[in-house]
DNA sequence: ATTGAGGTGTAACAAAAGTCACCTACAGAA
DNA sequence: TTCTGTAGGTGACTTTTGTTACACCTCAAT
């Protein structure tokens, strides 16, 4: 567990360009460390929310899950970045409707959810940064909604490689075609079709678990 | 023009159960009212936003449309609801992402931004307002996204109907098999073929420009 | 080295949705 | 009335995506 002048010192380098010192201060009092390894779940769907997470450093991946245990990849949360939704659901004391998995090593700072409300009024700062994140997360979940709406597969196969590359900063995707045919709610067989068709146009090259992108 | 007496009765009346006394005082002063035919385009993609719209009675739908001119409907809005995307939109000064539609002649309350951001640091009635707002449209988004990826086109546009019916409490709906092609973001033919069959099981009856809900 | 599990390749087929072509029906204008 | 534009019906076909089945490969555990 990290000390008090630790997390103080992460917050202020994250979100220290957006929010004023005193509130900093007052987070890095209260705030709960997480760390998580690569792929760990975060969020189950139905889970009880008590805490709102502030994503510190690493990337996590927040998907829809349907009862038939059907998923679909709504977007990312990356250092600074908060899901503004967990926000409400605790407040209103609804269970979770997304699933929320770590991509890689990740940082989290947990926050109780009494807290947000005291800050909220407080803070001009917090404000702007709740409703600036709610804006970004219902942009992105326009995008999604773009994306299937008016995409083929082919196409939305090749923004979800060319997205993942740029979110791990890294041409190396680590990743089954399970995982990818999981994240666009396709099937294998589909997804290693269409990536194969990368493959001949020069556009990837395909190994075990790992997929490299050549061009970009 | 409705007088001052007239749109501080409708807030209160409409929204006076969730914001204060004082702030519909306020909001009542400055409001401009803004009344709309059916089918009327209230915001086009890429308008510049200046006034915040807040839905007094009647029916808005919000729509995505891309540049190749494809549309899908987004989610609704009814009486005592709000856009908050646009406050977002106007602060950022980001042309509108969406487009707005009136499905019945309707009744907005139009608001400066410059007030939003005053009564967001003054009242807390508007604060959670506003958040909750942003939580129920981003709930739509997502139930509209479960539709896209989870369910066929003949169950979405069966919920689409029944949608309708409920929002517009009428089983009598005044659509042509375009504008519902229109909204799912298929085509007209295809369109026409599922409602067939929604006849030939006896859910509905179609007529020109009408289609009537016979089971609900 | 053997075994087994998970990952990938691929052919053959099926289902869902979209497209094209052309038809009829209806309503309002000329 | 006839004409014209819009709405809707339908068959034939294509494209896209999903499914099934099975082969082969790799790697780690035994």
């Amino acid at each position: 567990m990290r000390n008090l002048v630790n997390k103080k010192a992460l917050l202020q380098e994250t979100l220290g360009y957006i929010l004023e010192e005193e509130l900093i201060q007052e987070m890095s009092e209260i705030a709960r460390v997480r760390e998580t390894v690569a792929d760990e779940i975060i969020i189950h769907v139905g889970d009880e929310l008590l805490m709102i997470p502030i994503v510190i450093s690493g990337s996590i991946k927040v998907s829809r899950e349907n009862a038939s245990g059907n998923e679909l990849l709504l977007y990312y949360i990356e250092g600074g970045d908060t899901c503004a939704m967990t926000l409400q659901c605790c407040v209103r004391k609804v269970d979770s409707q997304i699933k929320a998995t770590a991509m890689e090593p990740s940082l989290l700072l947990m926050f109780p959810v009494e807290n947000m409300d005291k800050w909220m009024d407080k803070y001009k700062s917090w404000r702007s940064f709740i409703l600036s994140s709610y804006h970004s997360r219902m942009m992105e979940l326009m995008e999604t909604i773009d994306a299937m709406a008016f995409m083929r597969l082919d196409e939305r196969l090749l923004k979800y490689l060319t997205d993942q590359v740029k979110l791990m900063g890294s041409m190396e995707l680590n990743h089954t075609h399970q995982q990818i045919a999981d994240d666009l709610h396709s099937s294998r067989v589909v997804i290693s079709r269409l990536l194969k068709q990368l493959e001949t146009k020069g556009i990837i090259a395909i190994h075990r678990n790992k997929i490299v992108m050549k061009e970009f």
